[in-house]
DNA sequence: AAAATAAATGCAAACGTTTGCACAACTTAT
DNA sequence: ATAAGTTGTGCAAACGTTTGCATTTATTTT
């Protein structure tokens, strides 16, 4: 019916200036104990709520943390986001969440968008934005931390899964399993995490004195349906050539892999050894169980909030990286020499 | 390096007055043409990121959107989500998120949290409050959409899927293949959804000229590990009166049975035929692909942003209901007579 | 050339808070 | 009794916008 009201109109009615209200409201000690009991009744009773744009206006930032995140549908991201939820809503934040669907110059409209609401700091999922961005990030006052993407800057931080290392466990797990010729299905080029995951397959190929070779690596983006066709690829190949293995960027496109080889008739992991990355809840019952890398995704959101939080207080923060553990399920068979 | 500039310093600038540029900036027709570009021209320079807090300060609302959803690792959800995002962001609205974890008090701390942002509006995915919630809705002015649950009220509407006539479809789906026996894998039972899908399931019984027994409805969260466990459940049932098939609240519960069946080595479907609900991603690509009806997420998320954006705008909203179609893929089996 | 009209700009109030400072009314110490 | 503190409250400015109204300047009409 009537507006909301405001800390003017509980004023009126107690007889008292706003801003004994304000303090009253902030269980501040420079206002008597009486008045201030009064008051919170009376803010109770009239159903007050602050208004948080004029509270941040005032203040030049409010507790809110702006994210950013190409899709929302992932599950990987998913996982991520219910990280950053437990945490920020434990410290009192709220979230401003944006999804840019991969868009570079999105996600650049959306930092200013989002700073343009005062947000106490932003966190940056897998950004895929790059070069011009660095200016940017040069002249934002705000702290921003980066969920696996690395980027740098006076107030930049970064939290991250060793995606180095997570590709270099994923293929050295295949390679003592005794496969030799071992493909690696790609995820989005733009992003960074392809890049080391990328890095680390070809330094676990090459240690094992197994050289990289380019053929072998399957143009993707992380999605089911590049699972599927990197599948058909593999059916078209000659017979010698054929790789034994596939370490697939991600969880989701490897099941896209196992799915399309059930339907065609190739028995995973008999005919053929599919490890993923992630380890999403998925991962555990597909059929066969998928053999893949952990990411430790809760834990990349709330170290996320966590790194914000402390960069907000004017705390030192260091760059996070978090490495995951190798989980062994039934999607990998062991060769005979 | 220094503060974000603020339309008084492009004022300073240019020579001109703060309410010129806020109109020049608004490509207003009351300032000239040159002043327009000029100005235009120095905010760009200048990096120019106008304060929302201030502007919905002043104009009383902003245009972002509030979203409550117990969870956002849901597939179901995110796909909500996913229509949700793309339809407010094509009409430049953005949106503040927040879950509650199926917590109803946190629900309600959550609306006044985000009124208290001047949100225009909001959308509540699969609201788990009741009772008290009425007098709380009754006083916001503001529209309030719901998903996947009923409420009632002056300023209150409502897009669903019709999930009675789901539940329906999906135990009527099972009846003509020959099933006489089916069980159901409940869900969330503070949820509105749960109840229409049940009800459905038992006028198809009835229908049918089945009476609804009250040990077929397994309970259940709608989670992974709820299907598991329903499996188990039916293992121990003793011969004469297992189940034929299992209608499952959602296709996260029929994903975690299909599992657990594969790893007791219980053949779907010729041991027992499963059904789902909601057609997520993976419903297509599990062993074997399964059986479900299929909930418009896109088009819900889509449609609750229409609904809400025509509510803004004073014009007539009726509530909308949306039936799924039956996908029938390879998880239930044709009864022999 | 004066008056009326139109076009461009500026002034100032308002939105709902917070907060430094000033003020009043009591206490307490001298 | 006076000075010096304390304690509780109020005043007013500030945050960055938008917008109704007033003002100036340029253009048209008579």
């Amino acid at each position: 019916m009537s507006q909301r009201p405001s800390i003017k109109d509980i004023a009126r009615i107690a007889g008292v200036a706003p801003s004994t209200v304000s303090r009253a409201l902030a269980d501040s000690p420079r206002v008597s104990l009486a008045t201030r009991e009064r008051i919170q009744a009376l803010a109770r009773e009239l159903d007050y709520t602050p208004s948080l744009a004029a509270r941040s206006l005032v203040m030049g930032s409010s507790p809110v943390i702006g994210v950013i995140s190409p899709t929302l549908s992932d599950p990987y991201i998913a996982s991520v986001m219910k990280g950053l939820e437990e945490a920020s809503h434990q410290a009192g934040y709220q979230r401003l969440v944006a999804s840019t669907q991969g868009d570079a110059e999105r996600e650049i409209e959306m930092v200013r968008m989002l700073l343009g609401h005062n947000v106490g700091g932003l966190i940056i999922l897998s950004s895929r934005a790059q070069g011009a961005y660095q200016e940017l990030l040069a002249q934002i006052s705000e702290p921003i931390v980066f969920v696996n993407a690395l980027h740098t800057g006076e107030h930049v931080y970064n939290v991250a899964t060793d995606n180095e290392h997570g590709g270099w466990l994923a293929t050295q797990h295949l390679l003592t399993q005794g496969h030799r010729r071992i493909a690696y299905l790609a995820g989005p080029t733009r992003g960074r995490s392809y890049v080391a995951r990328a890095a680390g397959y070809r330094r676990a190929l090459e240690e094992a004195g197994l050289s990289f070779e380019r053929q072998l690596v399957i143009p993707g983006d992380g999605s089911i349906r590049a699972g599927r066709e990197a599948l058909h690829w593999w059916l078209n190949q000659p017979d010698e050539q054929r790789p034994t293995a596939f370490f697939c960027y991600n969880d989701l496109s490897a099941l896209g892999l196992l799915s399309e080889a059930h339907q065609q008739g190739v028995n995973i992991p008999d005919d053929l050894s599919v490890m993923g990355f992630d380890n999403v809840p998925m991962a555990k019952i597909s059929i066969p169980p998928l053999t893949t890398v952990e990411q430790r995704t809760h834990e990349l959101g709330r170290l996320a909030v966590v790194s914000l939080l402390t960069a907000l207080e004017n705390k030192p923060v260091t760059d996070i990286f978090l490495r995951g553990e190798l989980i062994v399920r039934a999607s990998v068979k062991r060769m005979e020499e």
